[in-house]
DNA sequence: ATCCTATCCTGTAGGC
DNA sequence: TGCCTACAGGATAGGA
């Protein structure tokens, strides 16, 4: 499941062997996405000289010249991918973007959650996609005092607080749980009651986890793969993830897997403590 | 306003 | 072995 580190190892490799490229040609599948693909896509990109990969949460920005920005989500299963040579034909390719000089840019989804969508970048800020995402944790961390703030008053779970893309922008299931492990935090704590001691930890434990995830190029479950094929190595890192049953790697305490929000949390029963807090406070 | 649920999709894993 | 079903989750529309 791509997530910002994810995204940030994709965005690396795009930075590094596509930009300074001119898209010669571009074909689609077809087949929608989370929504259509625009048909104009093939005839807007041809001749197009790609300028620079950006991201913002979970989104990759492909800067074209003429002000120009492929705006992409990977969704569950989408995939950048890059071939030097030209390879066979694939299921699941959407869109191909065949490079002046050789190469091509594949962007695969299987199961089509993704999207693809060319923006003006002066209405960039706008795009309905965009508009309303909080602060990237990367590029705009947040310290303790600003999560409390931006989490006064709800009371959503901390782990459902910490998936929603308008607050913060770019975490998802995996590094939720993650975070909060490496917090010491329940994450079905209410978020709005935290302390701001409890605060200090999660804007702590965010870029500390993200960053190590970043540098072992992400974690791969089933589909996720980096612009050249490989899998991340974050995987044997995880400390709760997809753990239940297991013995936590900090106290030996046994993982549980609940669900919130039809989605599953795993936790350290013994060390994501409510520190005594009633029963009220979640 | 805030929160929650159902929905989209397909590869994979588990049961029998 | 093969068929069937349940499950995984990011974002969002719509309902409570």
């Amino acid at each position: 499941m791509p997530e910002l580190p994810e995204v940030e190892t994709v965005r690396r490799m795009l930075a590094e062997r596509v930009v300074g490229s001119v898209i010669r040609s571009a074909a689609l599948s077809g087949l929608p996405l989370r929504e259509p693909i625009a048909r104009t896509l093939p005839a807007r990109l041809r001749g197009r000289r790609i300028e620079a990969a950006r991201r913002i949460g979970k989104y990759l920005l492909i800067d074209l010249d003429r002000d120009l920005t492929l705006v992409s989500h990977l969704g569950m299963s989408g995939r950048w991918r890059y071939e030097a040579a030209a390879p066979p034909p694939e299921r699941h390719v959407h869109a191909r973007l065949a490079l002046a000089g050789g190469g091509e840019l594949w962007f695969e989804d299987p199961r089509r959650f993704g999207l693809l969508r060319l923006v003006r970048r002066g209405a960039l800020a706008r795009d309905p996609a965009l508009r309303a995402l909080g602060p990237d944790p990367i590029l705009e961390p947040q310290g303790g005092e600003s999560l409390r703030e931006i989490a006064r008053g709800t009371r959503v779970a901390v782990k459902n607080f910490l998936l929603d893309q308008h607050r913060i922008a770019g975490l998802g299931n995996i590094y939720a749980s993650e975070i909060l492990h490496r917090a010491r935090l329940d994450p079905r704590l209410a978020a709005g009651r935290l302390t701001a001691r409890e605060w200090s930890a999660v804007a702590r434990s965010i870029p500390a986890v993200l960053e190590e995830a970043i540098r072992r190029s992400g974690t791969t479950f089933s589909t996720y793969r980096t612009v050249s094929g490989q899998p991340g190595r974050y995987g044997e890192r995880l400390r709760v993830y997809e753990r239940a049953g297991e013995p936590c790697r900090r106290c030996g305490a046994t993982i549980r897997r609940i669900v919130q929000g039809q989605r599953a949390t795993y936790f350290c029963p013994r060390c994501q403590r409510r520190n005594g807090r009633g029963r009220d406070s979640y």
